[in-house]
DNA sequence: CTACTTGCAAATCATTTGCAGATGA
DNA sequence: TCATCTGCAAATGATTTGCAAGTAG
């Protein structure tokens, strides 16, 4: 799993459709239609998404042709074996977000309408190291979630 | 699994047991039997557990009268609710901590042997409330997670 | 061709719930 | 007493898997 050390942009090489064609052929698997269809809607745009909702826009996408839950599943999955999607779990249920072309982060989570704003601090890395370092720990990554109320949450209510 | 820890005892003028009974009893539940079982094995020692461990040791416990899976289940959303744990999500299963008489704090995560370390850190706090207070934000509390590996696997390797 | 893929239905896994009988205040 | 519990079995919800039919290379 390849990791971004860069800051506000990283440029990438090849665009994630042929990274993922790359990484699939690397590993004697074939690039099918449906693989396909499901990397370039999950390209399409920046965001966080679960399997459910990967699925609806993907219903929307291809009216007739319909790819499967279990298939979607599946690749979602190869998508992070190939480094290009990074999962992580809130509430129960498996959150994705793009880990190929953007800069490591971390979140702030608004428990009232249950947003995730990124934001990079270098700080936190630092603080990391130096308390991994004290226990003799080798920091492969780290995931910081703040929890709270956003903005537009707090002037709503 | 995980192991004992550097952290300070916070004083505390009620035992979890007592806590426990004052909770239920202002929200007009009972001391029962199964909930004394459940909050005394779970105070026993200080450990990170889930629901599956929790029911094991029970079973030890107590040879004859056990205590079923669901009430075990309502039972921890309970001392949640009380105050008295903290739930975390690992891999897609709930894990336990103690949250009663512990001082609050960060862990470090063996990906080896899913050792679970935990350290304070003063500057992380500062760092967040930075960020919270760039965007706004207002915080109710976090979680960080620091993945890799552990001295002792380290070696072993 | 033929090994890898897919969709379907059924299986998991952790957790939750409906309900009738048991029990604590 | 009697509202709150408990255990059981069945329901849940997200995700996974076995398998026969479909398809990429």
């Amino acid at each position: 799993m390849p990791e971004n050390f860069a800051l506000p942009k990283v440029r990438v090489p090849l665009s994630p459709e042929e990274r993922f064609s790359q990484f699939l052929q690397k590993h004697g698997k074939r690039v099918t239609q449906q693989r396909r269809l499901i990397v370039e809607q999950v390209f399409s745009h920046h965001d966080h998404f679960d399997a459910d909702e990967l699925i609806e826009h993907l219903q929307e996408l291809i009216q007739r042709r319909e790819v499967s839950r279990p298939t979607v599943y599946r690749t979602l999955g190869e998508l992070v074996e190939a480094g290009l999607l990074r999962k992580m779990n809130l509430g129960g249920r498996g959150i994705y977000e793009h880990d190929y072309g953007y800069p490591s982060h971390d979140h702030l989570y608004c428990q009232v309408c249950n947003k995730l704003i990124e934001f990079h601090s270098e700080a936190i890395e630092q603080v990391r190291d130096r308390v991994a370092r004290q226990h003799n720990f080798h920091v492969v990554s780290h995931r910081l979630f703040v929890t709270g109320i956003c903005v537009e949450c707090r002037r709503r209510e």
